[in-house]
DNA sequence: CCTTTCGAGTTCCGTGAAGAGACTCTGGCA
DNA sequence: TGCCAGAGTCTCTTCACGGAACTCGAAAGG
């Protein structure tokens, strides 16, 4: 949690950046989504703190993107995507497009992806939901939308 | 900067966050996008500590994200987007689909983007870089590749 | 020529969050 | 009855954020 509060800001930058803008949220988001789902499982991988680990799986259930799944009828959870969830990890691709592209170096990428509707190995585009063509930071004006601050 | 050094990961997410991750670096991205380009204006609109402002913006401009200009013959500046920078403004598009879509409620998204190429208010779309068709976290699958953790 | 102003930082201090690791609690199971 | 494993809690230290005051260099103004 940062000292500022970025829920509150009218952003919709801030406002995601409230849900996972803090150490670690994406990399726990990255693990459930390749099928890490227990605590220790996560723990182990990441390395991270077992306290802090706590407190981010708690935000993130709070707010609606792990759920957290009991098994074995004991006092055991797994953690899984939401819908809200899986629509996050849309984020995190293109950030492995960035970091694929400017930081892998001559070693390449460290994943791939596999397109499950053509089997080809590839990466994400942006493209307009209006009429398809390719769209990034450059080809877009900002405008007010109605939920600007006043 | 994290206590724990992500961008020794074999991960692009890792990476990608060694360079975005700290607090309100995505959101100095931002304001350097829509044209807020100098240090007093980046602290005033951001209500961010003067010191924190410094060091974000020398970590941005060391990692060829931004890029400082002096202007006026004088010792001062403006920050303006690389290339590198520009692809990362990508992620924050991506972002504020996101947001809007789960954050944003009845008041509706804070801000609009026109396409240049269709002139209509749209959001970008994910699509396969292979064949073109939509693609999201759920349509893939995760191989290792050639830069994988040995 | 001396002083003011302005942009762009730099310095200093207090608080709170990250990191490490030990401890606890619950419910099987040998 | 004792042990084990998963899933946390507790405690302590260190570092980074936030806020405010201070500095520096180059015009500009009288």
């Amino acid at each position: 949690m940062q000292r500022t509060d970025f829920g509150a800001m009218a952003c919709s930058i801030a406002r995601t950046l409230d849900v996972i803008g803090e150490p670690w949220s994406p990399l726990i988001l990255r693990d459930v989504w390749v099928g890490m789902t227990r605590f220790e499982q996560l723990q182990a991988d990441l390395g991270i703190s077992r306290k802090v680990l706590t407190e981010r799986l708690n935000h993130l259930v709070e707010h609606g993107v792990l759920e957290r799944r009991p098994y074995d009828n004991r006092p055991r959870h797994e953690y899984h995507l939401t819908d809200k969830g899986a629509e996050l990890v849309d984020v995190l691709m293109v950030m492995v497009r960035w970091g694929d592209t400017w930081l892998a170096g001559k070693a390449g990428p460290p994943v791939l992806y596999r397109h499950h509707a053509c089997g080809e190995v590839s990466r994400v585009d942006l493209h307009c939901s209006g009429c398809g063509e390719p769209m990034h930071a450059g080809d877009v004006d900002v405008l007010a939308g109605p939920g600007a601050a006043a």
